[in-house]
DNA sequence: ACGACATATGTGTTTTGGCGCATATGTTTT
DNA sequence: AAAACATATGCGCCAAAACACATATGTCGT
């Protein structure tokens, strides 16, 4: 049951259930400086957030030019799945500026 | 999000997650020593784990005679449901040795 | 009432985890 | 090539969490 536990722990982080919140509901891939811009935390921070959500194989990221685009890693087992659709649950209203903030933002992409 | 950031706190450790995922799995109560006993944890840190998982609501405590009993806090919400499902998911062949334990354990009761 | 049993908790120690700062690495632009 | 931008990481610090040991509290059996 170790994956199991890293899995939580990866989660029990408010910056890191953020993070897979917001890649939940954008159903979108987001590069870090666009993460650290909507949740206001700083770069660094959010750079080591990530490698730990990556390293649980929550995410994964591709590179595009100077920037890294993260996205959620395909579901794979029933219990990311499940996992997946607890987080799913969390109601927006908790993030209300979080995504406003990231909607706006990658309404900006187009231009 | 706090609510659930707690939750996965809670889950994030091994003897925690054992708790819960015993408690899931052999659907009765189960009091303190028993779980020392299955999963051969010292008492003192049984009790504050419990207390731990009581406390984010995760389980719940019903006093027997000098016996304390444990059970699973009924699903009160969408989210615990899918936890407690992801829980559910986790398979026994990593826990071989507990639940034959846990059985042999129940099973004692009786007489 | 006393000893045995079951559980909880106070205290000190060690481990783990997150943060800030500085800096390294790599890419694009001029 | 140099400057600007994007991301990652080494290091030291502090706080939270887990542990071990001792002990307190409460209950049962005799």
């Amino acid at each position: 049951m170790d994956k199991q536990i890293e899995i939580f722990k990866a989660l029990s982080d408010a910056t890191r259930l953020k993070i897979v919140w917001l890649l939940t509901n954008i159903d979108e891939k987001i590069c870090v400086s666009e993460i650290v811009e909507v949740l206001e935390e700083h770069q660094y921070n959010v750079s080591r957030h990530l490698k730990i959500l990556k390293n649980v194989k929550l995410v994964q990221e591709v590179k595009e030019g100077k920037w890294v685009f993260y996205y959620l890693t395909p579901i794979e087992n029933e219990f990311r799945q499940l996992i997946q659709d607890a987080i799913k649950t969390i109601p927006e209203s908790q993030m209300h500026n979080e995504i406003k903030k990231c909607k706006v933002l990658l309404g900006k992409r187009e231009n």
